[in-house]
DNA sequence: TCTATAAATGACCGCCCGTCATCTACCACC
DNA sequence: GGTGGTAGATGACGGGCGGTCATTTATAGA
């Protein structure tokens, strides 16, 4: 790790204390989880003063959506560099899950996105956030579009809903105590049967397939 | 309003006090919204002190967790009542979204399901809640599936798919400030593209194609 | 070397969840 | 109708949190 001074004074310095703080924030969520997340300890595992967290962040919340607004970042560039020049739905699909639970943290920030985290944000902060989603997603689908042979729009509507799938499946493993041992195993079924893995897979190809199903047969705008 | 002795000493009216603190917790979230829930006010509104809420309910999201289940079967009740004997995939779906946003407070709640509400219940509480939610969606498919002609297992999974594809769409609604009036136009539209109504139930109906695909093909099980 | 600036600090405030010693409404029994 | 014991109701209290701000002090520039 370089060294730091003491005060991050030009502009470059603040933003490489503003990355190491989020990089505590990472490890500090990885290690203790969402409920014992505090501002407090994160403090110490950065290694300043709670009060110093307030220089570069407005609160606990926009913590996490910067956490989130970069493994976002880190999950298209996966999704860019995994996806080969001609893809099947199937295939697609799978990574589509697989990268996103692949990147620490990025479901469980998603599944409390817009029920928690927005909630304690300012406006700007939040229209700026929603404004570098919207660009990340929108790049993604322009650059994924010919590899899956679809038009812009329709890859960039396939990502919008396989997102919300995703979401809705992820919120399945956010819940606690899926490896408690005395759960009885009537509950354990109903929990896997919820498994976001095969539950998000077979629906992802479904929707897909409906996607250029209307794609081919719709010539113009769609109807009412 | 029925009158209420000062003590509930019998099974009957103790049911009836958890009740009448559902009942005003319920009025309590849609008042004030989740973030200024608190059980200190929410004993003010109910007519009770504090530490008599925690005679009925472990924690405060034990209130959530409880009334999400009333919620849960309201829309159940709803939905047997609505859906008529012989029903078409786009109607069916649009019911599924229409009925779910008509139970006041269902979809936030369910936004924060897993990823608060649960966690802070016993595992008693949570085990019996995971199956009661699993029996009445396990009804609720018995006495749809006749009338979309679907087979009870595939229509248990229509149920968890659109379930979860509900939840992710909701997501987007339980973010704040839609109606703020100084939001810039462009993210105004981004919040709206995934606005939860269209996306749910065009994305339903490729769901349930797939499916009734699904089922016409394979005879027994299905692949790895 | 010295001084002005602004980054860093941590004691402090208000709030909230959840507990528990205390009080008292109610029922049963005489 | 009076009375004692049970158990439901209470709210002051403890612990811990997020967020603030007067104070301290590292650092750049003169």
């Amino acid at each position: 790790m370089t060294a730091r001074p003491q005060r991050a004074r030009s502009t470059a310095q603040k933003q490489l204390r503003r990355a190491d703080i989020l990089d505590a924030a990472d490890r500090h969520l990885t290690e203790v989880g969402f409920e014992a997340f505090s501002m407090a300890s994160l403090g110490r595992l950065a290694g300043v003063a709670k009060g110093t967290l307030y220089l570069y962040f407005e609160t606990r919340e926009d913590v996490l959506l910067a956490l989130f607004i970069a493994k976002l970042d880190a999950w298209r560039s996966a999704m860019e560099e995994h996806t080969p020049a001609r893809d099947t739905d199937a295939a697609f699909a799978q990574r589509f899950h697989a990268e996103a639970s692949a990147q620490a943290n990025l479901l469980p920030l998603m599944a409390r996105l817009d029920s928690v985290i927005e909630h304690n944000v300012t406006l700007p902060t939040l229209i700026a956030a929603k404004r570098r989603m919207d660009a990340t997603l929108r790049d993604l689908a322009g650059i994924l579009a010919p590899r899956l042979a679809l038009p812009p729009g329709a890859m960039l509507e396939a990502i919008h809903v396989l997102g919300a799938l995703l979401l809705g499946a992820a919120q399945m493993d956010a819940g606690p105590c899926l490896d408690s041992p005395d759960i009885p195993r009537d509950v354990r079924q109903i929990v896997t049967r919820f498994s976001s893995d095969e539950l998000f897979t077979r629906n992802a190809v479904r929707i897909l397939d409906g996607i250029r199903h209307d794609t081919h047969t719709e010539t113009g705008d769609h109807a009412t």
